[in-house]
DNA sequence: CCTACCGATCGGTAGG
DNA sequence: CCTACCGATCGGTAGG
């Protein structure tokens, strides 16, 4: 009989994964001991095990819906049927502000990813691939010449870099909102693309 | 008397730093144990004592050695007197270069510099945002009034996230080389600044 | 008796 | 859901 509060199986096991994907971030997945997410949720480690398997089932839970959030994300501006540069500004905003929803999330997905074990961790990385490929996929229809030259991967991987590396600088009660953290992205990232040459239009013979 | 070689005090740490370095960018350095260190280079566990205090004293030395490389970089690029376009591209060439033939010592400088002891990250940390304010300064002389408008360092810190990202998907035997890179990002960069508009130019008062 | 290092093992703590 | 533990392995150091 619980004592305060109807337990919440469901909820529970949210706040340990809340809890872990703070620690995770902050001090790394192998510096983090199942204690200190124990004490972090208010429970006894041998709790953290009813819940789960072990710890990297709390990663890979971590990492699982994180990315998945991230793919719906994309596939909910997919479906608003946007122009070609109105999608592209939408991804860059939506992702800013993903970042900045679930700044510890983001950070186990693109730090820890390497402690999964390799079925999950290729589960993870599937995923990811698919969410990179829609970015790409928009970037060519705003500039198609850039896919033929094969550079539209690597540019979507340098605008993930500038989104991603935010959370090595920016403060989230700086000056700088996320808002116009997303413009100035987007300013730049589009400004750019205009003054980017593809050099060697690589024919498929 | 030595059996095989002179012993060579010093070219035996840097063999320590370097194989230190790349041990822990690939599985970090909580999850690196000095086992694994004395096992890379070929020596036993004590061996590492007597060249290092400990196993944080391994890290400290890789991340000062390497920002203490980039500022260096930073200087020589500045001691060129170049024109402000040509310098800021020069910064960008150099560091995306230090970045391919110092992969590991760049991702534990950034990655793992969490795990120094305050003095030493407050140290590290003290060098890299001299590093950065080279850079930020450099790209106040392109573009003045994005100074002005506190752009500079914000569209800095975006450079760094380009460069910095690369070691996530940038395969050194890929079809990208890095000097294709690094002309990529400067084009990418230059023309984004022209499209970038600083909205509220806030007066000093 | 020094240095440079090895085999063995210390006290503490990790995940489970 | 807690107390009490385990096999193993951690970073660091003893004697020789």
């Amino acid at each position: 009989m619980p004592r305060k509060r109807a337990p919440g199986f469901e909820a529970q096991r949210e706040d340990i994964l809340a809890a872990a994907a703070r620690l995770f971030a902050d001090q790394g997945f192998s510096a983090t001991s199942m204690n200190q997410v124990a004490e972090a949720c208010g429970v006894a480690k041998p709790t953290l095990y009813h819940y789960f398997q072990d710890k990297q089932a709390l990663l890979a839970q971590i990492c699982d819906s994180h990315v998945h959030a991230l793919l719906t994300l994309v596939e909910q501006v997919k479906a608003q049927q946007l122009a070609p540069d109105a999608q592209l500004r939408a991804l860059i905003e939506r992702f800013t502000r993903a970042y900045a929803d679930a700044q510890a999330q983001h950070r186990v997905l693109t730090s820890e990813i390497r402690f999964l074990a390799e079925a999950e961790r290729e589960r993870v990385l599937g995923v990811e691939r698919r969410v990179v490929n829609e970015f790409a996929a928009a970037l060519a229809l705003v500039r198609p010449e850039l896919r033929d030259a094969r550079l539209h991967k690597p540019l979507t991987m340098l605008l993930f870099g500038m989104i991603n590396w935010t959370f090595t600088w920016l403060r989230p009660d700086g000056d700088l909102s996320h808002d116009a953290l997303a413009a100035l992205v987007s300013d730049l990232f589009f400004g750019g693309l205009g003054a980017v040459h593809a050099p060697q239009p690589v024919p498929t013979p």
